[in-house]
DNA sequence: CATTTTACATACATTTATGTTTGTATAAAA
DNA sequence: TTTTATACAAACATAAATGTATGTAAAATG
């Protein structure tokens, strides 16, 4: 019986779902695509309609993460305050993100720490390259005004700044994850953060 | 022809080394065996001769790569300081040996962020865990001493101080390993263990 | 109402990796 | 020197995943 166009969008959907969890649990390249559609309660034929393969759905599943961490700095910057104070919101609610949104977080998880190397895999590795690089450059660039403000020490380069705020904020998620249990992510954020800006402020 | 044990030692030598480089290119689950034996310049005869399969040869190069954060604590240790330089010499040191040991940096790489979730491969991950357990128990230790001794600031807890020194040292390498041409390890290693020791220190 | 798509399911052909078995030349042991 | 064990290579049998091709009922279109 053939199903009507936002019955083929739900379709779609719950492929997707269903992709996102047999990737997190098995890993992308022993992820199979009958598993994946026996997941979602259809066959591979809704499958193969829908997408072109594994790699696509992955590339579906990466695009509607990759902005999660740039709307975050826009609110930040609207709601104002200080350099220091703006740069901690960004850095915790960053982290924190990764915590209340599952999707989100399985997503970031996967991409970041269970992909193994994969030439198919390329397009997508760099799409997630430059959002990193871009972030380093906003973070290198508000550094350097904060220097110039005076609020933050000069003897350490705008460069060397905005990789330690990406270093803590990807080793920080990395330790969470390892063990979510028994670890506020949020408290730790917050003492994470407070360390950081304690070491760099003037 | 058969070879004599020593050939035999270098076969599997041999065998290990292509596994860690198939495994670093490929990804361990995308990795054949085949390609393990033909890379090593032999058949999968030898490989199963050697092996009994694709776990043990991983466990076994895993098992080269955990003792060496441990011996740079020993190191570092026997050379004493005041608290806070001993910190800073085993954070800069244990970033830097991934650099300078090809292999070690290879297999760190593979374990800790391209490793896709594999349930032949628990017992691997549950030994990097009580690894990584350890250093933080250790840890903890420490900045309970430093606290009590007075040099480390007591509004952290032993802890969150160091998961802190944790997620740097991840973060670091993570950020580093993502873009190792244009990025000099040790400096930007010995820059964040400033930022960390001037934002701990009382 | 007739026709054409759409949204899948089903069946098939091909490929590929795996584990095992068998064969064999040589080194080591007796 | 005879025997046995070692270190592999080569062949085989099996399983599993992929991509494609085909079938089909219902929905959309005109």
């Amino acid at each position: 019986m053939k199903r009507r166009k936002e019955d083929a969008d739900q379709t779609r959907d719950a492929l997707l779902r269903a992709a996102l969890t047999v990737f997190s649990t098995q890993g992308y390249t022993a992820s199979t695509l009958s598993e994946i559609a026996t997941t979602a309660h259809v066959t591979r034929g809704a499958l193969y309609h829908h997408f072109s393969g594994k790699a696509e759905m992955f590339n579906t599943l990466l695009q509607q993460a990759v902005d999660q961490p740039k709307q975050i700095v826009q609110v930040a910057l609207t709601e104002g305050g200080t350099f220091l104070e703006i740069i901690r919101r960004v850095f915790v609610r960053q982290v924190i993100a990764v915590e209340s949104d599952p999707v989100y977080r399985a997503t970031v998880e996967l991409v970041m720490f269970k992909l193994e190397s994969n030439p198919e895999l390329e397009p997508a590795k760099l799409l997630l390259a430059r959002g990193r690089q871009a972030s380093l450059e906003l973070l290198q660039r508000s550094f350097k005004d904060g220097q110039r403000s005076g609020v933050v020490r000069k003897n350490l380069k705008p460069l060397e700044l905005a990789r330690l705020f990406l270093a803590l904020q990807i080793g920080l998620f990395h330790v969470w994850s390892s063990q979510p249990e028994d670890f506020d992510l949020e408290q730790s954020a917050n003492a994470v953060a407070e360390v950081m800006i304690a070491g760099i402020k003037t």
